[in-house]
DNA sequence: CTGTAACCGAGACGGTACGTCCGGTCTTCAT
DNA sequence: ATGAAGACCGGACGTACCGTCTCGGTTACAG
């Protein structure tokens, strides 16, 4: 049987200098060339105590941003609900294509979606502590429009999702197109067509 | 100025035992642990070689793989027309469920994935070599469609394209959700709605 | 000023415990393969409860070698004494040789006589504990020896007594050549050569 | 079956650097805080080149050594013979302890003899390469004295050499006593006794 | 009889070095 | 004069221990 460490004796101040010196290095040397050996150094900190906490540098930087969303506000997560779908999913549109165009953003999530397509737990945790969340909120919106009797009240709100976000992200991932306000629109138009209430 | 190689004098014999042993390895040990080293050593080649006629790991699994692709019958592309779209685009989108489910497919599709997202540069070559003829394929059967009334005539085959597979696409690259053949109906489905011409 | 520890409430259990681990572990991997670490875990002991009374890996193998010779009876010291010099010094180098032919023995002295070529502190804790007892019992030999005017009386007895051991020992610790009874026999036949009083 | 490297394509250069910087190390931090590491950083070799190459720390060190007294002159390895073997016993003897009590002769060969007790590789190579010189020529001055019929014609040289070089050797690498001209002396005197011909 | 001060087992910590692997460059030799 | 073979420098890997440092718990002496 291996030794686990003992949560409770975890030293809270080498975590943050741990997941802060990932957020920096990934920051100024981008994900490929960051090494546990400069957040070792960087956080002050032994190789060990990383390799005691974290399975992979995947996991560090994962957690290292899931460390900056969890200090975020809570409420922060809500969707704009004007009682107009198609002109609040234009605006959530136009503001991720926004987003996506940042490159302080851009630089970690691009490595950290390359992470996971090749690790699975990654992919769980990822699914589970950033992506679920946010796609709660979504999915509230679309609730409310179905409610509003603005999208069909029998629609699978999974599919719904990727219907509407997949093109999207598809297209950031993996550079297949431009991003444009004008592109958020014609989404989230073919997007309500598909899910229009049947009559 | 910095010497090139002259491509005339290139070894034939050592390019597909490069290419070969790429192949091996990569179903073998996975495309992460994949290592210049090992490739040269499998293929019985100096790395020099391989360094000399591809720029990073990634162009050479990428070109491994063009040159099977290349290899194939080229006719090969076309989707099948039978004059129902509903019916093709099911048995197409099922085809690809059943594709992505395939063991042999799924690593190394994987791999030249998580690499494409951080090297644009191969995200080009990919797009231009493996995925491009695809795409133009699909869009030839949807210009079909458009053609018999059956999908707006007006819509834009780019967006259309990303509307019908980048939901499949994502839930199969980062595990979001299980892959059924009830999963590629429901996709179809949507993208008809979607796509259907205004009456 | 350094605190000290209070030896009057040293745990004897822990002790003992940590000599026979270290006893124990010299013999199954060598004493340059031993790690406090190592016996700190066979003894079922904190670390610190070795460095709080050892200063050094050494000090803790001495030790545990000296608590062995100082379980012995105290009497067994003494060397034969027929009052024949000459035999009775064959008899014990050759018994010298024998021993030094048991890899029981073998393996830690050897460690322990490496570790005293470069640690001055250990080397005068081995001639007091160890060496100190036994070069006494030998020195009484051959005073023995010169009441019965069989050596020369003024002899310096330190000189002498490496005169008779030293090139055996360094023989057997170098290893510069083999260790036989005859050989015994003939370091013993010089020595008297070189002690025998004069006329 | 294990890949050898060649001999023929070793860097010569890198030879030379690795064992100068090894003489360097020993010398300023000593044997025991030398590390391969810091050789290679001093070297400015990649550490793989050592381990390439040396089976050990101690191969490293030995082989420093040995290239330095490879280079000096090959016959200024004979004894004084003046005919009057007591004088140039002991004039050896008292060179021997001064060359003793020379801090940068005694760090790197205490280091040595404590490798060289744990690793019987380290000390065959150490016999033939370093010492068995030394000893001959040691054994040839005896041989002179033999034909001069100082010393006994059927003396077993080996044994003598011991007899003569054991006793200062001990008494200073477990520094059991004080290494003076008069101890020299005596055991000088002692030597001649024990080997003196027989009447 | 009870604090309280020490030792104790346990093990996390900042570090150093290990020996290995591989990247990318340079050199040698055979074809 | 190319290409295989592979040595080279460099640097990160993940592991093993170092010696120090808490952390509770358990004695055992002092008030």
């Amino acid at each position: 049987m291996v030794k686990q460490p003992d949560p409770a004796r975890r030293s809270e101040r080498s975590r943050q200098a741990i997941l802060a010196a990932a957020r920096e290095l990934v920051s100024e040397v981008g994900y490929a060339k960051l090494t546990i050996e400069a957040i070792a150094a960087r956080a002050g900190v032994g190789k060990q105590t990383i390799y005691r906490w974290w399975p992979s540098k995947g996991a560090v930087v994962l957690d290292a941003f899931l460390a900056l969303s969890e200090a975020g506000p809570e409420g922060s997560m809500a969707l704009p609900d004007t009682g107009d779908v198609a002109a609040d999913l234009k605006a959530v549109m136009r503001a991720t294509v926004a987003e996506f165009a940042d490159p302080a953003f851009e630089g970690p999530i691009r490595a950290l979606n390359a992470e996971i397509i090749n690790d699975p737990a990654l992919a769980a945790q990822y699914r589970e502590k950033l992506a679920g969340p946010v796609d709660e909120a979504k999915k509230e919106r679309l609730r409310s429009a179905q409610r509003a009797g603005q999208l069909a009240a029998d629609a699978d709100l999974d599919l719904a999702l990727e219907l509407l976000y997949a093109p999207l992200y598809q297209r950031w991932l993996l550079r297949t197109g431009p991003l444009t306000p004008d592109y958020a629109d014609a989404l989230a138009e073919a997007f309500l067509r598909a899910m229009r209430p049947a009559r």
